[in-house]
DNA sequence: ATGGCCTGTTACACAGGA
């Protein structure tokens, strides 16, 4: 079984590279992040050509998550209140950042971390705020199936492996020492990344800058994640990042990251 | 050249991204 993680930045302006990379990764499963589009303007037709049928939870304009699968997925389920409840969850559905299906009895979890602008900004304790119910709402999915598959746009890079120059970073968004804490905190429910079960060196990255030419000089980060736990990290046979389409015109500023089971 | 971008909106700059 395949899965890729891919955040597409919009999902219309982006629909090309999207199917052409179907067409020649025919993955099982692929997660979408930031589609920037509601659910009835999703463009569900190239999709349904290719053979994929798409489960949505979208938004005008902003965040946005999808799942695209050949076979049908199961229990789909949108947001952290579906298994929280709304009480526990407050406004933190109000962004569209969660989508969640099963397939072959694995549970994939399709995710868009908020972005946090700025330490100590609102946006910042937004994110971590939003960490926190993460690890509640995972707590649950895994107690009702330990085949648990995490995956999307994390919005920070773990390991300063994974920063082209890691450098007084632990001032930068993304690599903070608050918010890599929250998520270290959220894998300690028995998660752990399947890319660094194959791959020790750094200088792999899954976004780079649109500005600074930072695709052609390498200065990226990886940022885009697939988490597992402990019963597919033991069956994943190999976990790799496809780099073709952010070399095309007008690309995402991320790549597709695959996980295979 | 060591860097100066991209998307959606009811727009003719701005917010947000990372």
């Amino acid at each position: 079984m395949q899965i890729a993680t891919w955040n597409v930045n919009s999902i219309r302006t982006r629909i090309t590279h999207v199917v052409d990379w179907l067409r020649d990764n025919p993955v099982d499963v692929l997660c979408l992040q930031e589609t920037k589009v509601i659910d009835n303007d999703f463009p569900r037709e190239p999709f349904q050509e290719l053979g994929y049928v798409a489960a949505v939870h979208g938004q005008k304009s902003y965040n946005g998550v999808a799942l695209l699968s050949r076979d049908p997925l199961e229990s789909v389920s949108c947001g952290f209140a579906a298994v929280l409840g709304k009480d526990a969850v407050g406004d933190l559905d109000d962004q569209k950042r969660v989508i969640t299906g099963c397939l072959e009895n694995v549970r994939i979890v399709n995710l868009y971390v908020p972005n946090g602008s700025a330490i100590g900004s609102e946006k910042y304790a937004y994110k971590l705020r939003w960490l926190s119910t993460l690890k509640h709402y995972l707590e649950v999915l895994l107690a009702e199936n330990p085949a648990l598959l995490v995956c999307g746009d994390f919005n920070i890079a773990l390991d300063d492996r994974d920063i082209y120059n890691p450098d007084g970073k632990d001032t930068h968004i993304m690599a903070s020492p608050e918010e890599r804490a929250a998520l270290r905190d959220v894998l300690a429910l028995g998660l752990k990344d399947a890319f660094r079960k194959f791959t020790d060196e750094g200088g792999h990255f899954s976004w780079w800058d649109y500005r600074a030419a930072s695709f052609r000089r390498n200065l990226g980060w990886r940022i885009d994640h697939h988490y597992l736990s402990p019963v597919l990290y033991d069956r994943a046979q190999r976990c790799t990042i496809d780099t073709t389409p952010r070399q095309r015109e007008k690309p995402s500023d991320h790549t597709p990251v695959i996980v295979e089971l």
